[in-house]
DNA sequence: TGACATATATAGGACTCCGATATATAATGT
DNA sequence: ACATTATATATCGGAGTCCTATATATGTCA
């Protein structure tokens, strides 16, 4: 089945939150785990997420501080502050709201005369 | 709750041929039904529905032809051709995985060790 | 050494949708 | 009678989102 990207459009900035919730990520590590996380549907790309990250940053819905790794290597990680919570729970249930009206519609109101 | 419109962004052909799958409707009609069977939750805009009709017929999913009503007035209907079924199953199911994928995501996976 | 994975970043472009605007007719209000 | 609102179709410009392509640097594996 073709990939209709414009299908999720605007949902990756709440995927991405959502990733974050749990605990901080530096970005090829979200690409990975969001992947995983949907069973190979989404795939993020590197062109798509950071400019995005960058975007939240200049909001206030993460924060980016750089540490470096076991291995010595610096990776730049991301957080989620209070008011990405904020964000994230209105993204959800704007989605959820959304999901749910696409799935009635969906599902075949037929009965035009109803209205 | 504000709505985010980027969120459904692409599904609105998706939609739109749905309304199509009943019943030949002219533009105004299928504004109007979304809105009800979506219980409020879309408003599709004229400025949206007319070029995205447009583009479907170039594309074959609808075929258009004038109607003169009951009341003598002259309106434009859309009937979804054998071809514009095939892409809105396709749609569909695309959606459902999509759907499917976000809640996944939104359910919260956690347990990033299990990569 | 050359290919590939990791890791971050920007530029340009395609696509989707909206707001504004235009046009014309019909219904409704005052 | 005149104004407003609803019906009905249509186009334009712009904002936003995401992709491809590209750039850069390091590490690993053959």
């Amino acid at each position: 089945m073709e990939l209709d990207k414009g299908l999720i459009s605007g949902s990756m900035a709440l995927l991405v939150m959502k990733l974050l919730e749990d605990q901080d990520l530096y970005g090829y590590q979200m690409i990975e785990e969001l992947r995983r996380r949907s069973d190979d549907t989404f795939h993020l790309r590197a062109g798509t997420l950071y400019p995005l990250l960058h975007g939240l940053e200049e909001k206030g819905s993460v924060t980016a501080y750089e540490q470096t790794a076991e291995n010595g290597k610096n990776r730049r990680y991301y957080h989620l502050t209070k008011q990405g919570r904020g964000v994230l729970a209105e993204k959800e249930a704007a989605w959820n709201t959304y999901a749910r009206a696409v799935g009635q519609v969906l599902k075949g109101g037929a009965c035009l005369a109803g209205a």
